[in-house]
DNA sequence: TAGATTGTTAATCGATTAACAATC
DNA sequence: TAGATTGTTAATCGATTAACAATC
C-alpha cells in the first residue's frame, strides 16, 4: 500500500472557497465514518454535498495526494489529514467578547466544543456584566484579554458586541495581541494585516434568503 | 435632473456574490446617511468596504442605472432602490424553528427586526418546549407551521434545531409550504428546488478563522 | 485481468479589474 | 469650462468542469 504524499510545507494558502469546502468534506467524512464506511469516492462525497466530483478531487489535491486510484479515499486517513490541514488536530481556546444574547448562545453552542474550540474566557465592557458568572466562567473587562493572550491561553475571539461598539472593542482586541476575530457585529472591522477576521453577518444572510425567495430561486447556498 | 432607469422587470437573478455585496452597500449607505452625507462615489463606498470601485459600479449596474456622472450616487435614492431590489422594502415575517440557546438568541437579535424581519411564531418538536412562552410568543409544534404558511403569515424560517433532527424538521417545513430556510444546523439539507436555503455554519466559519490564523493570513473575509 | 477511480491537463465559465468615452 | 465620476467594454484573473492516461 502506497503511503500518500502529504501536503508540502511551503504550500500556498488555499483559496477561501476551497477551505470552506474542505470543512464540509471533513464533516461529511465523519458522518460516513459513523455510518461504518471506511472508504469513499470523490463522486460519493460530492453527491452528498451537491459538489462536482472533479471539484472534490481538485480541492483535496491542492493539499496533497490522499486518494487511491480504483478505491477512492480511506476515510480515517483523510479525516486525520484534513484535521491537520485545517489546524483542528489540536484544541483552540476561544474567548467570547460581548455577553449579550448572541454571546451567551455562542457559549453554549455545542458545535464549537465538538470541533476543538472551547471557550476559556469571557469579556465585556459593560460594568453590569463584569463579574457575572456563566457556566463557571466570570466575565472580565476587555482590558484583561491582554493577559490571556500573553499567557498564550487565547488566540481567537468571537466578537458579539453591539455594532456601535464593535470597532472600538476590536481595537482593544488587536492591542491585546489577538490573532483572529470571528466578527458577528454588522460592521466592517478595520484591523492590521496581521490579524485575521472572518465576518458572520446574520442580517446579510437573511437578506440574501429574502432575495432568493422573492426571485423564486430554489436550491441551496453553501455559505459556510 | 435625470430620472435614473430602474432595474428591468425581466432582469436575471444576480450572482450570489453580488447580492451579498449589495447588502453591504446598503448598510454602508445607511451609515453615511446617518453621518449627514447625501451623495457618495463608488470609490468612497468601495474604500469603506475594501471593495474595488469598478466592482461597486458593476454590481450596481447589474440592477440598473443609479449613478450621476460627476456626482456619484444620491444616497437616499440608492438606499430606496437597493431595499427594493433586495426585497426588504416591506416586512418579512419570520418563524424560529428550534428554541435551544441559538434559537432564543435569534429571537432577540436586533439586527433582524431593524431590517424588517420580525419574528411572529415559534416552533419546536420538543414536548417540554411546546407551550412555553418567550417574549409573548408561545412555542407550537412544528406541524402547526402549516397553518401559518397557509394564512400567508410566514414564508421564511430560521432553523436552529440539533444536527440530527435538522433534515427531518426541514422535511416538515417543506411540507408546510415554507419558501425559505435559514439553516443553522451543521448539515446539508436536501430540499426541493422550489425552496431556498441559505446555510449559516458557525463551525465552518470558525474553522476557516483557525486555518487563516494558523497560516498567518491577515486581512478580512466578508463572508456575508 | 477488468472495472473503478484517482490526479491532472485542457477547456470552459464566471468574476474582477483597468481603462476610457460619455456625461454632469 | 474643468474636474469628477459614471456605465461599460476589454483584459485579466481565478474557479469550475470535462476528459483521460495512470494506477490500483
Amino acid at each position: 500500500m502506497r503511503e500518500p504524499r502529504r501536503e508540502s510545507p511551503a504550500a500556498k494558502v488555499a483559496p477561501k472557497a476551497v477551505v470552506g469546502r474542505v470543512s464540509l468534506y471533513l464533516r461529511q467524512l465523519e458522518y460516513f465514518q459513523r455510518q461504518g464506511r471506511t472508504t469513499l469516492s470523490s463522486t460519493q462525497l460530492g453527491e452528498s454535498l451537491a459538489i462536482n466530483n472533479a471539484q472534490v478531487r481538485k480541492d483535496l489535491a491542492f493539499f496533497g495526494q490522499f486518494g487511491y486510484p480504483g478505491i477512492g479515499y480511506r476515510i480515517e486517513e483523510l479525516i486525520a489529514a484534513l484535521r491537520h490541514i485545517l489546524g483542528i488536530d489540536h484544541d483552540w481556546p476561544l474567548a467570547i467578547v460581548g455577553l449579550g444574547n448572541l454571546g451567551r448562545a455562542l457559549m453554549k453552542y455545542r458545535g464549537f466544543r465538538s470541533r476543538g474550540f472551547h471557550i476559556v474566557a469571557l469579556f465585556d465592557n459593560d460594568p453590569s456584566k463584569i463579574g457575572q458568572t456563566f457556566d463557571g466562567l466570570t466575565v472580565e473587562p476587555v482590558e484583561a484579554l491582554r493577559k490571556a493572550v500573553a499567557a498564550r491561553t487565547v488566540r481567537l475571539a468571537a466578537l458579539s458586541v453591539p455594532a456601535d461598539a464593535a470597532q472600538r472593542v476590536a481595537d482593544q482586541l488587536v492591542a491585546s495581541g489577538i490573532h483572529g476575530i470571528l466578527n458577528f457585529a454588522p460592521v466592517t472591522l478595520s484591523v492590521p494585516p496581521s490579524v485575521s477576521v472572518v465576518a458572520v453577518d446574520l442580517s446579510v444572510q437573511l437578506e440574501h434568503l429574502a432575495y432568493k425567495v422573492q426571485n423564486m430561486q430554489g436550491g441551496i447556498s453553501y455559505v459556510g
